[in-house]
DNA sequence: TGAGGCGGAACAATACCTTGACTGTGGCGG
DNA sequence: CCGCCACAGTCAAGGTATTGTTCCGCCTCA
């Protein structure tokens, strides 16, 4: 890409909020501005065009790391986004994005798909598929970056699921939309942990909010994609028994070791490997819970069916970088 | 329990609304409302006894089951409701009451705390134990009934965390009602299977908040505030031996005074201070209660471990504003 | 003014956590 | 069903945080 780069030094000093970065249209002279929203827009989101109104641009974007989400409020002039079909590819995420409506008028096309949102409606888009918005006023949205592949283990034909209507007034969409914007109007206030923690129950709320209107055609080989379901919840309910493993998964859902062992193949893991990553992800979860604060490491450990600390030391310090001491530590 | 139960038979039919169950004292005449309220109380709640104000009872409560959880809309003019100690028990519910408050004012109390809350705080209250619950105006509320074992297994130390005050303006606690009012809201919009899977993330933004707000001393760690404990105990236990000193202490409980004091300061306390505050708190008690009515005050001072009278009434006057006598006149 | 309670500093004894090396087996893939 | 080897599980050593101690000087209050 050749978006030229003479903002970059600018905007790494332009961000002194204190959990989001803020970018701003106003921190650059009026004829700056749309090139230094180029680059922004390029390298924190997606590589697209970007056609400003004739008035003056006004963009400002507060971006939250959540955990492996990143949570954008953004307001903005009237804008014209697009990505063609053979944008260079030096894809800043491979991510796709979640649109809370807030204010003003939002038009998204994409596979072929048309979708218009009233303020508290939601949408879901492909960030490296080509698409089109249209915001031909000011408004005002929230928007979640949610990295490919957290979707994809969520819901099963994800990508027909983009430029799809979530009513944001209704049911559970308007939980969702409701809860999402409650996080990012309280974002200053929380601790760290609290603020991560929040970003898996706005990721559920989502992928729930999706499955009302997602349509209803896509074919996965059911009983395969039920039987791995069956499998996952099964060692859902008896991850904290230290003996979980193939014999037992097998004797508790009535299927052949191979064959589980074939169902997780499918998404390039293996039973075993699942089974400790599930038990990982629930101690970080409750190593970052102020609940549990005054617990123990190694109580936390065994709880979820560890039964060993070094093991679980060592398993952990693998997948997420560092111990779970320092880990608890980091995250206040 | 004594309540009559010719009311039964009319409550099982008045119910249609679709997902929830609707109680309303106006489907009854005036004359039994009160009656028919306390029996619906008794058995969906908790045994307590209802003081109504003097004008007519409404009452409205809207019944969700959500889960393992329960979740209620409750409208009701002004009420008072209060568990004895001794209260028969046929417990209709072995839980913990989570109270989102709406409308008007809602004071509670109980194991010696007392917490009152503004429209969209939260509080916790254990059911089955004693306590006293005061709306002096026509007020509205969400509860959410929690069995026992499921915040148990969640909260260390929750009989602790009873009769707090949990902001429902900011941080966590704003995200956490403001999820739990948008699930009520929406319950009868909602699929059977999507509303049950809202209950769990309810739950869990419900610890999150409480959190935030439980008392220090499970900061502290476990064995320090056992520690912390015993030491009080002991105290307790020869409040009325006058040569209880850090010494008598550190031999009674097989701590060195200097850590006895260090775990003190941690409630920005010392010793001896908090000797003298029990001290001074028991006789403040003795000196109301009209069964020591007859006793010189002097009594009362010597029996609870003071050697001296002109050092208990200086302390005294310098807690309580006021001199032992005065307070005893000023109080019948 | 002096007795006694309080808390700072320095230190010992643990408890708790992390890491490395090693091994035998059970889970995985053909 | 079977063979192979990655990886769960042990053991031991080292490091760091927590717990609890002693000693001592200061301050308060009777």
């Amino acid at each position: 890409m050749n978006t030229d780069t003479r903002f970059l030094h600018s905007l790494k000093e332009a961000m002194p909020s204190t959990r989001g970065v803020k970018y701003s249209t106003e921190d650059f002279a009026p004829p700056d501005r749309l090139d230094w929203l180029r680059e922004v827009i390029g390298r924190e989101y997606a590589n697209v065009e970007i056609t400003p109104p004739d008035a003056g641009v006004f963009n400002e974007m507060v971006i939250y790391a959540w955990e492996q989400l990143r949570l954008s409020v953004i307001r903005s002039d009237a804008i014209t986004l697009q990505r063609l079909p053979r944008e260079p590819d030096l894809i800043s995420q491979d991510a796709y994005f979640a649109v809370i409506h807030l204010s003003g008028c939002y038009r998204l096309l994409q596979n072929g798909r048309e979708v218009f949102l009233q303020p508290g409606d939601m949408t879901l888009y492909d960030a490296t598929l080509p698409h089109h918005i249209v915001c031909p006023q000011p408004f005002s949205k929230l928007l979640i970056s949610i990295p490919r592949p957290l979707l994809r283990e969520r819901v099963a034909g994800i990508e027909h699921c983009t430029a799809l209507h979530i009513p944001g007034r209704l049911g559970i969409g308007s939980v969702a939309a409701g809860f999402i914007r409650s996080c990012a109007h309280q974002a200053e206030q929380l601790q760290a942990g609290e603020f991560s923690l929040l970003s898996e129950h706005a990721l559920d709320l989502l992928v729930l909010a999706l499955a009302t209107v997602r349509p209803s055609h896509f074919k996965l080989s059911k009983s395969r994609a039920m039987a791995l379901h069956r499998v996952k919840a099964f060692i859902e309910n008896n991850l904290s028994c230290p003996s979980l493993n193939p014999a037992a998964v097998s004797a508790g859902t009535g299927l052949s070791p191979r064959y589980i062992s074939l169902l997780f193949k499918e998404e390039d893991n293996s039973l075993m490997r699942y089974v400790w990553q599930r038990r990982l992800e629930s101690c970080r979860k409750e190593l970052l819970n102020p609940i549990h604060a005054g617990h123990r490491i190694c109580d936390i450990a065994f709880r979820w069916g560890f039964n060993d600390l070094s093991h679980f030391s060592r398993l952990f310090k693998q997948h997420f970088g560092c111990s779970p001491s320092d880990y608890r530590e980091g995250h206040k």
